[in-house]
RNA sequence: GGGCCGGUAGCUCAACUGGCAGAGCAGCGGACUUUUAAUCCGCGGGUUGUGGGUUCGAUUCCCACCCGGCCUACCA
C-alpha cells in the first residue's frame, strides 16, 4: 500500500503538466451522478427511425397535407449534441449524425418538469442522444422535432472546440484529427471528396476490364522508382526487407503472367523529406494495360480524371487558389523539349554537352552544381521553370532516357523514351510510359543505375535480376501509368498541403507523457461495473419517453 | 540541414517601452415559452511550451532545448 502510494507519487512527479480542467471535472461529476441514478451513460443500443436528413426529407414530403399541425407520427432521431439554446421553459438544440443536423425543440410542458430539468442538468455539448417526437416547422421556418422523450446514448467528457472558430491550431488538427473532424465541416468534406474520388477511379478501371490486385508491401528488393526506402527486418525469414517505394515491377510481372490489365491502389513509402507536396507514406494508383502505348494511356488518363471529377465533384471547373482549373478535354500536350524551350530557351537536344547545359542553367538562376549530371539538370529546369507555370492540365512527354530506366525508347530517337507526366495546378500528378519490355535493354539500364549508385546516387535503382528473368519470358507491349492519389485529392479539394488530405499525417511524437491516465485514475470506478452490465433493468428515468 | 515565424484558460485570440495575465466562446449559478454564434445578470477557470539567465520585477529581454508552421535544401 505504502509502496504503491510511493510509486504513484513518483509517477506523478515525473509526468508532464497536464491535469484535468474544470470542464472535464464538471462532466466527470455528471457521469458520477448518472451512475448513482442507475443510468448507463453508454448504452449498447439505440432506436432510430430516421437519419437527420431523412427526417427533414419526410417532413418536406408530407408537410402540405398537415396544415399547421405537427406530423402525427412519432419518429426517433439520434446524434451528437452540437448546440443548446436554453430559453427557460423551452430549449432549442441541434443534433448531428452522419447525414446532417436537425433541430430539437424541447418544451417543459410537453416533457414534464422532471425530464426537462434533467436535460438541462445532464446533457452537454458533444454528448450523443436519442430523441423521440413529432416533426414540425418552427415559427422561423426550421424543420424540427418536438421532443416527447429523449435518452442519453454516450456521455462526452471533453467539450468541443470554439463553436464559431472551430479548431484551427494545425498541430492539434493533425495530432487529434478526430477533434478536427468533429469541429470543422470543411475537414469532413475533404475526406468525403477523397473517398468519392477513389471510388470513381476504381469504377473507371473496373468497368474497362482491369483486374484489381495486391502485391507485396514488404519487399526483399525495392524498385520501380528512385527513392530511399524504409528498411525493416523480417525475423521469420531472417532477412532485411524494404517497405515498397513502388509496386511497378510486381504489376509488370503480372503482365508477363498473362493478365492484360491490372491495377493496384496502395500506400508507397519513401524515406525522404516531408513538405507541402510530399508525404513519406502516400497513396498511388498504378495501372498497366497490355497492347497499349503511352499515347493510349494519355487518353485513358484524361478520361479517368475527367470521370473522377464528374463523379466526385459534379463539375470540371475546379477552384485552385487564385486560379480556376478547367478539366474540359482535350488537355494541352507538349514535349519536354518544347516545354523547356518555351520556359527556359534551352533546347536540350542541341545542348547535349554537360558543361554547356550547366552554364546555361546557372545563367537562368537554376540551383545546380557543377557535378549535377545532364539529366538531373534537365529535371531541375523542369521543376523550377516549367512545373510551377503548368496550372491548366498539361501533358509533358518524351523524356531523356537517362531519367527513365523503365521506359521504352522512341524508335525514331533513342536518346528519348516514350514517357509523359501530367501537371495540373503546378502539381506533378501522374507519370506514365510505354513500358520497357526488352530484357537486355532493361538489364543495360539497371547496370547504368548500378554505376550511378556506385558514384553515390543513393536513389539509383538496384538491379532486379528476377525482374529481368520475368521479361525473358516475354512481356507484351504495354502502357503503364501511376497517379498520386493524395495530390489528386489536394487538387479536387483546393488544398495546398498534402497533410490536409491525409487523415492521420505523421508528426514527431511529443516527448513527454500526457499524464491523462494518471489524471483519470481516481475516476475508474465510474467505468461500467459488472452488475450494471449484466441484466440490470433499464432505468425508468432514462427510459424512452420517461417521466 | 539552414533561415524566418509561432507556442498565453477547454477553444479562438489580446496584453504598448519589462510593471497586478485579459476578452469572446465554452463551463458553473440565475432570468427568459420560437431560438439559429439566442439574449441579459453574476461567478469560477492560467506551470504564459520546458529549463536556465539578467532584473526589485519577465508572457515581454538573453541562452539552450522541445513541438509546430512557412521558405529553402533534399526529394523523379
Amino acid at each position: 500500500m505504502c509502496a504503491t502510494t510511493a510509486t504513484r507519487r513518483a509517477v506523478l512527479e515525473e509526468r508532464s503538466t497536464m491535469t484535468l480542467n474544470d470542464q472535464q471535472e464538471q462532466r466527470l461529476a455528471k457521469l458520477r451522478s448518472l451512475r448513482e441514478q442507475g443510468i448507463d451513460p453508454y448504452p449498447p443500443r439505440c432506436t432510430r427511425t430516421h437519419s437527420a436528413a431523412e427526417a427533414i426529407e419526410r417532413f418536406r414530403r408530407i408537410e402540405a397535407s398537415l396544415g399547421d399541425e405537427p406530423d402525427p407520427e412519432a419518429i426517433s432521431v439520434v446524434g451528437r449534441v452540437v448546440a443548446i439554446r436554453d430559453l427557460g421553459r423551452i430549449i432549442f438544440s441541434h443534433i448531428r449524425d452522419g447525414s446532417g443536423a436537425i433541430q430539437l425543440y424541447l418544451r417543459r410542458d410537453l416533457l414534464g418538469d422532471e425530464r426537462f430539468a434533467w436535460f438541462k442538468r445532464f446533457v452537454d455539448l458533444n454528448d450523443f442522444v436519442e430523441a423521440q417526437g413529432n416533426l414540425f416547422r418552427t415559427r422561423t421556418g426550421e424543420i424540427s422535432v418536438q421532443v416527447t422523450g429523449f435518452r442519453l446514448l454516450s456521455k462526452a467528457l471533453n467539450p468541443p472546440p470554439d463553436k464559431w472558430h472551430g479548431l484551427s491550431d494545425v498541430e492539434t488538427r493533425y495530432r487529434q484529427r478526430y477533434v478536427d473532424l468533429l469541429a470543422n465541416d470543411e475537414t469532413r468534406r475533404i475526406f468525403v471528396v477523397r473517398a468519392n474520388l477513389v471510388r470513381a477511379l476504381r469504377r473507371y478501371l473496373d468497368e474497362r476490364g482491369f483486374l484489381e490486385v495486391e502485391t507485396p508491401t514488404l519487399q526483399p528488393l525495392y524498385g520501380g522508382a528512385a527513392a530511399r526506402p524504409f528498411t525493416t527486418y523480417y525475423h521469420a525469414l531472417d532477412q532485411t526487407f524494404y517497405l515498397r517505394i513502388s509496386d511497378e515491377l510486381y504489376l509488370k510481372r503480372l503482365l508477363v503472367g498473362g493478365y492484360d490489365r491490372v491495377y493496384e491502389m496502395c500506400k508507397d513509402f519513401r524515406n525522404e523529406g516531408i513538405d507541402a507536396r510530399h508525404s513519406p507514406e502516400f497513396t498511388m494508383l498504378e495501372f498497366y494495360a497490355a497492347y497499349c502505348d503511352y499515347l493510349d494511356v494519355m487518353q485513358m488518363c484524361e478520361e479517368m480524371v475527367v470521370h473522377a471529377a464528374e463523379q466526385s465533384l459534379g463539375t470540371l471547373l475546379i477552384p485552385w487558389g487564385e486560379h480556376t482549373i478547367d478539366l474540359t478535354p482535350p488537355w494541352r500536350r507538349l514535349t519536354l523539349r518544347d516545354a523547356l524551350i518555351e520556359h527556359t530557351g534551352i533546347d536540350f537536344l542541341e545542348v547535349n554537352d554537360q558543361a554547356e547545359l550547366y552554364a546555361r542553367a546557372r545563367a537562368l538562376g537554376a540551383d545546380v552544381l557543377p557535378t549535377t549530371v545532364w539529366p538531373r539538370i534537365l529535371d531541375e529546369l523542369l521543376k523550377t521553370f516549367v512545373r510551377p507555370r503548368l496550372i491548366q492540365p498539361t501533358f509533358v512527354y518524351d523524356y531523356p532516357v537517362e531519367l527513365s530506366p523503365l521506359a521504352k525508347r522512341k524508335p525514331e530517337d533513342p536518346r528519348l523514351v516514350e514517357r509523359f507526366q501530367l501537371f495540373i495546378g503546378g502539381l506533378e500528378l501522374a507519370n506514365a510510359y510505354t513500358e520497357l519490355n526488352d530484357p537486355l535493354d532493361q538489364l543495360a539500364r539497371f547496370l547504368e543505375q548500378a554505376r550511378d549508385r556506385e558514384l553515390g546516387d543513393e536513389e539509383a535503382m538496384p538491379i532486379d535480376e528476377d525482374y529481368v528473368n520475368a521479361l525473358m519470358y516475354g512481356m507484351p507491349p504495354t502502357g503503364g501509368f501511376g497517379i498520386g492519389i493524395d495530390r489528386l485529392a489536394m487538387l479536387f479539394t483546393n488544398q495546398q498541403n498534402i497533410r490536409e488530405v491525409i487523415l492521420f499525417p505523421q508528426l514527431r511524437v511529443k516527448p513527454e507523457p500526457t499524464g491523462l491516465a494518471e489524471d483519470l485514475a481516481p475516476y475508474l470506478d465510474l467505468a461500467a461495473a459488472p452488475d450494471q452490465v449484466s441484466g440490470a433493468a433499464p432505468s425508468i428515468d432514462n427510459d424512452v419517453g420517461g417521466s
